[in-house]
RNA sequence: GGGCGCUUGGCGCAGUGGCUAGCGCGCCUGCUUUACACGCAGGAGGUCAGAGGUUCAAAUCCUCUAGCGCCCACCA
């Protein structure tokens, strides 16, 4: 073995998992490998059966984006830990691997990709742009997956534009629609006019703007009398329908009833009492415009009151604005706050700032618009959602919080429609004639309405059809992830019992997105929880505590941290924190990582290099174990008990952290100087040496093993040096997680051990506070206790202790004294 | 305004009722000991955010306060 361990396992080892197929599912599944595997349909049956029980993953796919972003690499090696130690515990990994690839997102990317934009162009042209460079930045998307360690099985893979993924979120499409759960409506909703689409609530973010609050003076029809309402929005005047005061409010209780007439517009409107109205607010008066907000929006519901749409979808002033058509928002409020001043109508402005609901994908400020969308009907079933929320088990627990928090807040039904391009089509026509909904036959799906015309005439007997022409919102095909999984598998005896899948591993940032929508979604078609188990990652922040982002130019590229330091330092880092907490990015965690795989290679090319003449077939039970190897190796079943639940809980931090504590300490500071003279100095066929190096060999690959989910190359390549010949399994990852030897415990051994661990201690502490080197002769130790148990260890041990501490002779004597322990 | 999380040596973090509160980095003193100087041995450094309470016993449980962060609401 070389001094230096090799560099770009990452490539060496990624290519031989995949060319070896370590990571597929037995039996494997898809369209295009179920015909490959049909010669080998019994072995993999029997191979299926040979391992353990189904764990199904639920894996996130990344929206392609061009490149992984670190915080993409936190939370992905967070998953495969605990994958690999699942799998490694014999069970049969589902481990998929998908890209999300349609609606906004992608169509943003696109647009900033080849500098173009959708409105602007035709939209077939458009999609196939998309498709296209979809096509181009794919492979190497993907390829950064690879190189972190993922072990997915990439033979199941999907994206959800694909033909399979459209046939599944058009036939759920239809199953809502049929059991009457999805309901097209004319509704105010959450529009956004830069993207000129409907969105959810969902995708809301919020913006800190500098904006005016003015005083605008109203006259009372039929009076001499003004009243001032405060606004930050005056060009919404035109779409003023009504005036609120609250009915407490002991000021303007004889308002009520009469009417007021609009400044510039002129339109007659009544002053109605509400009790959201919010008394304190500006003048305690409130205009009604529809719409400005989602108050706005309740009181026209609840009063019934008129309709004036001043906002068009580009985000311009509508015609019902007369000489303000075709202004701009902003446009058309200076110009509307100049006549007002000429009108002597603005008493006040007060410069403010405030917090306005933007789209996340574009930062523009949303308006609430009524058009015609597709909803799918949730606001009822919300309490049947929080209880299946408390089915599954979260980790870490309060992350369920967040869930509950927004199902309870939610004001919306969930619009599915989007006004854009590239995404799965919603597969419906209109009759022209009777305007009746004509579905998609499920047996030709997927269509695409605006290419194709039913087969069939409407009941109404007309033979034409207008297509519907919106997509679906991305989150209405990957909340069917279980669904698309599924679909790829060819075992029936998986598919059976599909739901729920084992895990579901994502971040924090989308639990009101595509967990909920998930749930939600497994609830209507099968009502069930999608999954058993829910991990949530955190987020990565920059060194100093703040998110990363390309504007603040504090982003760091998982690429350049894995051609420095390799993927295992990496994923050190990723694992050093508990589950779900947030993360700085530290270089010197991921120095820190390339330390322990040095350190690992080193004990490693030590240990194998004292192997030479031993066979690990030749060691059974009956043979002698030397004292000091017994101690080690019961503290060792410490250990993997310690991992093991670790794991099991999904705390991959503290089996790291318990597993190197063994290694570092244990087996490489203590163990290996103790051992050394066994190895060195006596002959192949004394018992003594025979047990140092099953010992050796044991320890070193339960280490091995026990690190492998987290640095899955370094023991990777030390398993194919050395262990592979003797362990048969093509791979460590392969290979079963340590198991507890029961044999291997012994209580009163550790016990001992321990004491000689303090023994040493001291003698290295009198050495080092002399600046002796640690090599240096004792000529006389003496051991004065009045405990009999240390003559004990001292017969036990003692062999060990000279050779390593270099000492001549061991004295115990019986009593007591003061600093006189140690004669040099 | 509501919910959740965090606050432990200079820095980054572990530790959730019990021996002298741990780890890594950094710092100091030594050691070229044939696996590793990306190492080894030793050392300094903390009233566990603050206040109060429960308990034989609290960093750990409860209450309040402060600071930071995230999510949500507010948007007239």
């Amino acid at each position: 073995m070389e001094k230096q361990h090799p560099k770009n396992l990452e490539k060496k080892w990624q290519g031989f998992w995949e060319k070896e197929g370590i990571y597929k599912l037995n039996p494997v599944g898809g369209s295009k490998s179920k015909k490959e595997m049909q010669g080998k349909q019994i072995s993999n049956r029997v191979n299926f059966k040979k391992r353990g029980a189904i764990f199904s993953v639920d894996t996130p796919p990344p929206t392609v984006s061009g490149k992984m972003h670190l915080g993409h690499a936190f939370s992905y090696t967070q998953q495969d830990i605990i994958i690999r130690y699942h799998r490694m515990k014999g069970e049969s990994i589902i481990f998929p691997f998908g890209t999300d690839d349609n609606g906004l997102p992608t169509e943003r990317f696109v647009e900033k990709e080849k500098g173009v934009s959708a409105l602007e162009m035709k939209r077939e042209d458009f999609v196939k742009l998309c498709q296209q460079t979809l096509k181009e930045v794919k492979p190497a998307f993907i390829q950064n997956w690879k190189d972190i360690g993922m072990s997915c099985d990439f033979n199941l893979s999907y994206s959800t534009i694909d033909q399979n993924c459209q046939k599944i979120s058009q036939r759920f499409f239809i199953d809502l629609y049929k059991m009457g759960r999805i309901y097209r409506k004319k509704a105010p909703i959450l529009w956004c006019p830069q993207c000129q689409t409907a969105v959810a609530q969902a995708e809301l973010a919020d913006k800190m703007i500098d904006s005016v609050f003015y005083d605008i003076s109203f006259s009372l029809k039929d009076s001499k009398k003004q009243i001032t309402i405060s606004t930050t929005r005056p060009e919404l005047l035109p779409s003023c329908v009504a005036i609120f005061v609250h009915p407490q409010d002991k000021r303007y209780k004889n308002l009520i009833g009469k009417k007021v007439i609009v400044p510039i517009f002129g339109q007659m409107v009544s002053i109605k009492e509400d009790e959201k109205v919010d008394m304190e607010k500006g003048s305690g008066i409130v205009m009604c415009c529809t719409f400005g907000d989602v108050t706005d929006m309740e009181w026209y519901f609840t009063h019934h009151l008129p309709l004036i749409i001043s906002i068009s979808k580009d985000g311009k002033m509508s015609k019902t604005t007369g000489k303000f058509q075709g202004l701009t928002i902003n446009q058309a409020r200076v110009k509307i706050v100049d006549e007002l001043k000429k009108e002597k109508r603005i008493l006040a402005e007060k410069k403010i700032k405030h917090l306005v609901n933007t789209h996340e994908r574009c930062n523009r400020a949303i308006e609430i618009l009524p058009t015609w969308q597709w909803f799918i009907k949730i606001l009822d079933k919300k309490e049947e959602l929080l209880e299946l929320g408390k089915k599954m088990n979260w980790y870490p627990e309060y992350m369920r919080y967040r869930y509950e928090h927004w199902i309870k807040n939610l004001k919306w039904d969930w619009c599915v429609s989007r006004q854009r391009f590239f995404g799965i089509p919603i597969p419906i026509w209109y009759c022209k004639k009777c305007k009746k909904v004509k579905l998609a036959k499920i047996k030709d799906l997927p269509v695409n309405p605006l290419g194709a015309q039913p087969k069939e005439k409407c009941s109404c007997g007309s033979a034409e059809f207008l297509p519907e022409k919106d997509v679906l919102d991305t989150w209405a095909t990957s909340s069917l992830t279980p669904q698309i999984v599924e679909s790829l598998i060819a075992s029936r005896a998986i598919k059976k019992n599909f739901l729920p899948m084992s895990l579901r591993p994502q971040a924090h940032d989308i639990i009101s997105t595509w967990l909920f929508y998930t749930v939600t979604r497994s609830y209507f078609h099968f009502g069930k929880i999608p999954w058993k188990d829910i991990m949530i990652s955190g987020f990565v922040l920059d060194p100093k505590g703040e998110k990363m982002s390309k504007s603040k130019g504090n982003i760091i590229e998982p690429n350049k941290i894995i051609e420095k330091y390799g993927a295992d330092s990496l994923r050190y880092w990723a694992s050093g924190v508990s589950l779900g907490k947030n993360l700085r990015y530290q270089e010197k965690e991921i120095k820190n990582g390339h330390r322990t795989v040095t350190k690992i290679w080193n004990a490693s090319r030590f240990t194998i290099s004292h192997l030479k003449n031993f066979d690990i077939k030749n060691w059974s039970n009956k043979n002698k174990l030397y004292s000091l190897d017994q101690f080690l190796l019961s503290k060792l079943q410490k250990t993997i008990q310690k991992c093991e639940d670790s794991f099991k809980k999904y705390e991959f931090s503290s089996a790291r952290k318990k597993t190197e504590t063994f290694f570092w300490n244990d087996f490489c500071d203590n163990y290996l100087e103790l051992v050394k003279w066994r190895v060195y100095s006596l002959k192949e066929n004394d018992w003594r040496k025979k047990s140092a190096q099953f010992t050796l060999y044991y320890t070193l690959l339960t280490i091995l093993k026990l690190f492998a989910p987290v640095l899955p190359f370094i023991t990777e390549e030390i398993y194919q040096l050395y262990f592979r010949k003797k362990e048969r399994q093509k791979s460590i990852h392969q290979t079963t997680f340590p198991k507890i030897d029961q044999k291997l415990i012994k209580e009163k051994r550790k016990f001992q051990g321990e004491k000689l661990m303090e023994i040493l201690a001291e003698i290295r502490k009198e050495k080092s506070s002399k600046n002796l080197s640690q090599k240096a002769e004792i000529k006389k130790l003496t051991i004065y206790s009045k405990n009999k148990e240390l003559l004990e260890i001292i017969s036990l041990f003692g062999e060990d202790l000279k050779q390593t501490a270099n000492i001549k002779e061991i004295c115990f004597k019986q009593g007591y004294k003061k600093d006189n322990k140690f004669l040099f």
